[in-house]
RNA sequence: GCGAAAGUAGCUCAUUUGGUAGAGCACGACCUUGCCAAGGUCGGGGUGGCCGGUUCGAGCCCGGUCUUUCGCUCCA
């Protein structure tokens, strides 16, 4: 499967170590499955933002952003759907202490039985699941005999609800108080709003409306560094399309958001398509971005043909309309398209997942043995325009008022992007703590700098450096940002 | 959730049968130096993940717990 050794454990110790990212609440013994982001971690989630809201909202007329709240009333999760089936009711045998969900329990169970007789058990089970008639569901495999596989016992605890999204509530007196959710995902923010940006934006079909944002769900299982927490963020975009064109338009974003994952420099064979089988209750078709993680291809972006589920939905539960107006003239009938509930296709990012993406991706152990000396370096090969320090400034010496000559140096490249002025230690020793951090370029200011004002330049990859002025270094390094 | 492994300084790890914790690197100061992990001197930093038990005495033995990694499981 997986063409890469495991080296996440190295990855994870060399974020933690180079404060990229660090385990949540450490010195309480930390929380599983929450990570903050430090110094330099920020910066490289800052930039993969920008990156993806560029090349989705800046360079698409037709696409907008929004940030809508993570409180939103409860109902819009009953409407999306997310109240029924973003549940399992799992139950636990208390012998083997194994946990199952109770549809797969029965299934398997059926699995032995003849169709027929296999066929009746599941259309009561959906009745029971349907009605949440948990005791139903309890007696039903008590009364089928169905034990453990591990246990081989019916020593069954009672079933219950585990609800993946969090739920706290609104108001201070608790007794007073409705009960609502975290989101556990961005898109419903989008739904809800459809109209008052398409209003206000004066939008017209087909267009985007894009949201970054954190999302929460209460996992059972959270592993995996930050491939998969509780708290996560999300980079979505909904794309609001003329019913029947979903199909070319989810081969276009397909395509689309595929580009935009190639630009990042990662190679082609590093990515698949998953496409889904078994679609979602919104879905007529979906697939996943996959990458070749260290543990393997896993989802890191999802493109859905969502239909007009959710605004359907959102029409029934609201009462309020969510049709657009389409004044664009049918060529089957000569006459306007007029009113309708547009399709939607998303394409959902996950943002901590690109990060580890990026970051599986850039981190690499060399080994620079000469048959003088043992020597090797960790180098994160971020491609430049997100990698959290794009320029190095290290003066070659103190004195001399090279220092100053860095400073002045340092001062007109800030403003157009991050710099880091280092002066302690031996310029080699200097180099290898940029590449742990990934910075691209390091400029050395040494005593020709004060004859004719040029720098040695140093590049990261390659380990290179040539002289150039130093009034062309800001030019430089804008240009390669690109 | 189940199973396995692990947790000692910021990092990587020692401390072989229980006897009041050590190295290298890293970090700070000063001196020497100056283009790919420099040398010297001095210094800061650990109630051994946490809690409890056995013992005269626990980093080491026992129990519990938390966290992480790996394999299952789960992932609208």
């Amino acid at each position: 499967m997986s063409t890469n050794q495991n080296n996440l454990p190295a990855i994870i110790s060399h974020c933690k170590e180079y404060g990229f990212i660090f385990p949540s609440s450490e010195i309480y013994d930390g929380l599983s499955a929450v990570y903050d982001y430090g110094q330099w971690g920020v910066e490289l989630k800052k930039n993969i933002k920008d990156l993806w809201w560029k090349s989705m909202v800046y360079m698409h007329e037709n696409i907008v952003g929004i940030d809508s709240a993570i409180f939103m009333h409860p109902t819009i999760w009953k409407a999306s759907g997310h109240v029924d089936n973003f549940s399992d009711p799992m139950i636990d045998n208390l012998d083997s202490k194994k946990r199952y969900r109770v549809d797969h329990l029965i299934e398997g169970f059926v699995e032995n039985l003849d169709a027929e007789k296999g066929a009746q058990i599941i259309a009561d089970m959906e009745l029971l699941l349907a009605k949440d008639d948990f005791d139903g569901l309890k007696n039903m495999i008590v009364n089928l005999g169905i034990k453990c596989s591990v246990s081989n016992t019916c020593n069954w605890t009672n079933v219950r609800q585990f609800n993946l999204m969090f739920s706290t509530q609104l108001g201070s007196v608790a007794e007073e108080s409705d009960t609502i959710y975290l989101r556990p995902e961005t898109a419903q923010g989008i739904f809800v709003n459809f109209l008052n940006v398409q209003k206000t934006g004066r939008m017209k079909i087909p267009f985007g409306i894009a949201q970054i944002g954190k999302a929460f769900r209460n996992e059972i299982v959270a592993r995996g560094f930050i491939f998969r927490m509780r708290e996560f963020e999300q980079m979505e975009m909904q794309f609001f399309v003329r019913p029947g064109t979903q199909k070319e338009w989810y081969e276009h974003w397909k395509e689309t958001r595929m580009k935009w994952h190639l630009a990042l420099g990662i190679p082609q064979e590093k990515y698949r398509f998953h496409d889904h089988v078994k679609l979602a209750h919104y879905a007529d078709a979906a697939c996943d971005i996959e990458y070749d993680f260290p543990m393997g291809f896993k989802e890191v972006e999802g493109i859905h043909s969502r239909t007009d589920f959710d605004l359907t939905q959102h029409q029934l539960y609201s009462k309020k309309k969510m049709q657009y107006f389409d004044n664009d003239i049918d060529e089957a009938t000569g006459k306007a398209f007029g009113n309708y509930i547009p399709y939607v296709i998303e394409t959902s990012i996950g943002l901590d997942r690109t990060i580890l993406m990026v970051l599986s991706e850039a981190y690499t152990e060399e080994d620079l043995s000469t048959a003088e000396k043992q020597d090797s370096r960790v180098v994160l090969k971020f491609p430049i325009k997100i990698a959290p320090i794009k320029l190095a400034i290290l003066p070659l010496m103190k004195k001399d008022g090279l220092a100053e000559i860095a400073k002045e140096l340092m001062q007109s490249c800030s403003e157009h992007f991050f710099c880091f002025y280092e002066e302690k230690d031996s310029i080699g020793k200097r180099y290898r703590r940029m590449d742990a951090l990934g910075t691209p370029f390091c400029v050395t200011i040494d005593h020709q700098t004060k004859e004719d004002g040029t720098v040695t330049i140093r590049y990261r990859n390659s380990m290179e450096q040539e002289r150039i002025h130093m009034n062309d270094v800001k030019e430089l390094v804008m240009k390669s940002m690109h």
